[in-house]
RNA sequence: GGUGCCAUCGCCAAGUGGUAAGGCCGUAGCCUGCAAAGCUACUAUCCCCAGUUCAAAUCUGGGUGGCACCUCCA
């Protein structure tokens, strides 16, 4: 397994710190609004990624945090008149949902900030006494970057100029402007804790260092984790930060290899909340197949950015449909475990960081070797068997081909609409055997402007919502 | 302004020193009552210029054009 380092900006062989195992910890969500397509492609590619190394049999312990302490929550509890953590459980819920309906996995655990104050008040106390840390006057308490040395190697950063710095921070007790505050002193009450340095808040990038000691670290390594991921952008400030908590604060550097995903753009713009176009996820699944989403938002390298528009999205289903129509062919056919060559080339691709186009073109290879084997030899068994069994693997691994492909091809199609197909087919079945084309193409054309195609196969008539 | 990334067929997109994968679209054909699906065939020398090399899309320098981060953000 190879993978970019996005801090050495290399590809590394991947060796974990303990053989058979890996660790990899990726910054999740902060639960006070609906999910993204970004968000999508993040957990998309984690996904991915863990089920490539427990492919080449690692024992992975993945952690994707969720981030229920935030400012952002408050300000919307506030707004809503809500309770945090009615809004905090309300969208982990509708996230856990989304993810879901994208195949995405769940991580073998899911952190909570509100669940990891004890770490963190153990992370802080150990930056104070060893001097990283230092407390104002207003109760808040800053990790000093003048401390660390090995401050911005992470993210390559030079030092930022005082002008610069100053607009930004004017107002603060800080003793350098990029001192981050890792416990914010709140008195106003809402969504405070008690805490050893008075009642407030724990600063984000304090989070996840604390929750990845406490989850994940081992006494004896070198490493908190293998590998920390999360979306590019977070680099800097967010990574960047953590590593210094954790570097000055443990035993530990906070990771060995570093993975970023590049972003998601729609029709070429950044998704943002000011551009007020960000694309709900919610609102994607309501139009669109998760899986449809899911193969379409990994076709592309996962370090690479991601320029969402339909055309696309309709060219990855038209991919993804090949797979599904091969699938009706085999169906019912029982299932095997075979082990392929074609498995073993799929594999050796994903593991070269990745690289998921390459896998495609396996894919695509491989069904239309089946397909022109199966329209010249249909009775091939062995063929039969070996295709199913390529198929499960590309559904264990690559999570594509997973539905029941008569189903697949009905997304969005409802009971009394099917019940209408089922009878206008039935109709059309019986011209054609009274070889009346033209009441039988007339029922198709009926059918297709409801937005069905008609295939007649020696197994019968199916149809598939275009 | 600082830092970094990118530029491959109409579109999407691999390949990062050894002579251009794949998909969509398109054209022709096979199959079909006709279609659909499936199959077969055909379509680029890699933004520009210079250099290194036996050999470059791949390395170096310069140019042009995109983009990202530097502030909360996946």
């Amino acid at each position: 397994m190879r993978i970019y380092d996005s801090v050495q900006k290399i590809k590394r062989e991947f060796i974990p710190q303990e053989e058979g195992k890996a660790t990899l910890y990726v910054c999740g969500p902060t639960v006070y609004d609906n999910a993204h397509l970004g968000h999508a492609k993040s957990a998309l590619v984690f996904d991915l990624l863990t089920r490539i190394l427990r492919a080449n049999g690692l024992n992975v312990t993945y952690a994707r945090n969720i981030t229920d302490i935030d400012d952002k929550i408050i300000k919307k509890a506030r707004e809503q008149k809500k309770d945090i953590k009615e809004i905090t459980d309300f969208f982990t819920e509708a996230f856990h949902k989304e993810m879901s309906s994208l195949g995405v996995s769940r991580p073998t655990i899911e952190p909570k900030a509100t669940e990891s104050l004890e770490a963190m008040f153990t992370l802080i106390q150990k930056l104070i006494d060893n001097g990283h840390a230092y407390k104002t006057q207003d109760g808040d308490v800053y990790f000093d970057t003048a401390s660390d040395s090995e401050y911005l190697k992470l993210s390559a950063r030079v030092q930022e100029d005082e002008d610069r710095q100053e607009r930004v921070e004017s107002s603060s007790l800080k003793k350098n402007p990029a001192d981050f505050a890792m416990w914010k002193s709140v008195k106003d009450g809402s969504l405070t804790f008690t805490s050893p340095f008075g009642e407030g808040r724990p600063g984000w990038h304090l989070e996840c260092s604390a929750m990845i000691e406490k989850h994940l670290a081992c006494e004896n390594n070198e490493f908190s984790v293998d590998i920390h991921g999360g979306g590019a952008d977070l680099l800097f400030p967010h990574h960047e930060n953590e590593a210094a908590q954790t570097r000055c604060g443990s035993s530990h550097t906070l990771a060995n290899y570093w993975m970023h995903n590049g972003f998601v753009n729609i029709n070429g713009e950044k998704m943002s909340k000011s551009l007020g176009n960000s694309f709900f996820l919610k609102d994607a699944l309501k139009q669109y197949d998760g899986e449809v989403l899911r193969f379409y938002l990994l076709s592309t390298h996962y370090r690479s950015n991601f320029n969402f528009n339909t055309e696309d999205l309709t060219t990855a289903k038209k991919r993804l449909d090949k797979i599904y129509r091969l699938k009706k062919r085999l169906f019912g056919l029982a299932e095997n475990s075979d082990t392929t060559s074609f498995q073993t080339e799929l594999l050796t691709a994903l593991s070269d960081d990745m690289n998921v186009s390459t896998a495609l073109a396996l894919i695509e290879d491989m069904l239309s070797t089946a397909n022109e084997t199966l329209d010249t030899a249909g009775k091939h068994k062995l063929l039969k068997r070996e295709t199913i069994s390529n198929l499960t693997y590309i559904e264990n691994i690559l999570g594509f081909g997973v539905q029941n492909p008569f189903e697949y091809f009905q997304f969005g199609v409802d009971e009394a609409t099917k019940e209408k197909l089922a009878t206008l087919i039935q109709q059309r079945d019986e011209a054609k055997k009274e070889k009346n084309f033209e009441a039988s193409d007339k029922l198709r054309d009926t059918i297709l402007a409801c937005g069905v195609s008609l295939m007649d196969t020696p197994q019968g008539t199916f149809w598939e919502k275009i």
